[in-house]
DNA sequence: AAAATAATTTAGGCATACCTAAAAGAGGAG
DNA sequence: CTCCTCTTTTAGGTATGCCTAAATTATTTT
C-alpha cells in the first residue's frame, strides 16, 4: 500500500464504494487522473483484495478496503481536529496538511492523538470521525437549501473545498451557527438567512453545500 | 524534491556533509542502497543544485541542501519532542513515526508546532533542532567512555538507534541523569557508574554512545 | 435493431528509483 | 612505477504509476 492506493480507496469511499460499485470515471474525475490510469490500478488494488472488481460494470470496496478507507478518513479528519485547535490553523487551511499526513500515521500515532484530542466526534467541518472499528455517529441532517422561509436550525457540515470555505469565513459561517431563513427567491436563486443578528445571502448552490440539524 | 531525496540530504548532513567531501560508500551505507543508486541520485540531486558533485571524489551541500536537511532534522526533532511530551510515546519510539513525519511538515506546519512546544532546543535523545535559519545551539560535550574514575557529569546526547535505546531505557539511563564513573575496566572493559543511587554496568561500546557535559 | 455516443480497457511510452554485473578510476604496497 | 585492491561509475534491467491513442464494450438515441 502507497500514499496514491489509499488515495484511491478514500476516492472510492467517499463515492459510495461502500455499498455501490462505482464507476471508473467517477473515480478518475475525483483523482484527476485518465481513465486509463484508473483501469490499471484498480486491478493491482483487486490483486490486493481492497476491492471488487467487475470489469466494464465499476467496483466496490471488499470489507479490508473498507476498514483501510474509514483508518484514512479517521487520521484525516484527527489531524484537521488537531490543526485546528492546537496548533492556530483556520478551517479552512486543515485540509491539505491532514491529506499528506493521513497517510504516515500509524494506528497507534491515530490513537493516542485520538486520546490527546478527547475523541472528537466530528471533524471541523462537520463529517464524522469513524471510530477505529469503521462505525460512524450519524445525525439526520438537510440540506440549507431544501429548508423553508421562517425555518430555524443550526449548522453541522459543510462540503470541503478551499475556495468554498473561503467563502463561508468571509460571511462568518461557523458549524453549531444557529439561524433562520428569511426569504428565498424562486428558481434556484439566492437565500438570505439572519445568523448572529446580521442578514447574509447565499446563492443556492452555496445553500447545497451546507447541511443542517433535520 | 521527494521523500526519498530527502532522506540523501539528510545522511549526507548527518554524515559532516555541510564542510567536508563525503564518499559515495558511506552514503550508500547508511541509507542501505547500492554504491551505483547512490551515483545517480547525486546526479540528479546536483542538477537540482541541492549537492556539489565531484566524481569520484565525493559530494558535499550547496547552501540550498544545507538549508533544506537542516529543516529536515528540525522537523525530525520537533515531532520526536511533539510525540514524546504529549502523546505519551517513549523515548525508543519517537524516532520511526518522526521519520515519516518529517516529510510531509510544511514551513507553516514546522513553526506551528515549534510555538506549540514552546520553541525546544533539543530533541529527546539531546541532538539540537536547528532553528528556521539552520542555527544549531552547540554545547560541549565529551564521550562517557572517555571519562576518567570518579568523576561525574550529566548524560546529554545518546545515538539515535532503536536497539541502544531500549538498552538505555532498561537500565534506567536518561537524558539529564547526573551520575558518577565507578571503576573501568582496561583494553575497552565495562564502565561501572553510579546514577540514581544504582550502579550500573556499560560496554565500553555503549559508553562510546552516550554523552555527557565536557 | 442499428447507429451514434460514451465509458472502459488495452497497447505502447515515459519518468522515477531501485537493482546486479561489468568497466573504469584512484590510491596504496612493493 | 606498476600492480592490486577498493571505490565509483556505467550499462542494462525491473517495478511502479502515470500518460495518450487506439480498440473494445456498454448505453442511449433514432
Ligand atoms: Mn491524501
Ligand atoms: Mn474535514
Ligand atoms: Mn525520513
Ligand atoms: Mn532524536
Amino acid at each position: 500500500m502507497t500514499p496514491n492506493k489509499e488515495d484511491y480507496l478514500k476516492a472510492i469511499n467517499k463515492l459510495g464504494g461502500c455499498d455501490d460499485l462505482i464507476a471508473n470515471k467517477k473515480i478518475a474525475d475525483a483523482l484527476h487522473i485518465s481513465p486509463a490510469s484508473v483501469s490499471e490500478m484498480l486491478t493491482k488494488l483487486e490483486k490486493e483484495g481492497a476491492v471488487e472488481y467487475v470489469p466494464y460494470h465499476g467496483i466496490r470496496l471488499t470489507p479490508a478496503g473498507k476498514q483501510q478507507s474509514a483508518a484514512l478518513l479517521r487520521n484525516h479528519r484527527l489531524w484537521e481536529v488537531f490543526l485546528l485547535r492546537h496548533l492556530g490553523y483556520s478551517w479552512s487551511e486543515v485540509h491539505e496538511e491532514a491529506e499528506l499526513l493521513e497517510h504516515v500515521t500509524s494506528p497507534r500515532l491515530a490513537q493516542s492523538l485520538d486520546a490527546f484530542l478527547k475523541h472528537p466526534d466530528f471533524c471541523p467541518h462537520g463529517a464524522a470521525i469513524p471510530s477505529t472499528d469503521g462505525k460512524i455517529k450519524a445525525i439526520p441532517l438537510r440540506k440549507l437549501a431544501q429548508m423553508s422561509v421562517q425555518d430555524t436550525s443550526t449548522i453541522r457540515k459543510v462540503t470541503e473545498e478551499k475556495e468554498f470555505l473561503n467563502y463561508l469565513q468571509e460571511r462568518n459561517i461557523q458549524i453549531g451557527s444557529s439561524f433562520t431563513v428569511l426569504s428565498i427567491e424562486p428558481y434556484e436563486g439566492p437565500i438570505t438567512i439572519k445568523l448572529a443578528d446580521k442578514q447574509i445571502v447565499l446563492s443556492y448552490k452555496a445553500a447545497c453545500h451546507i447541511e443542517v440539524d433535520a
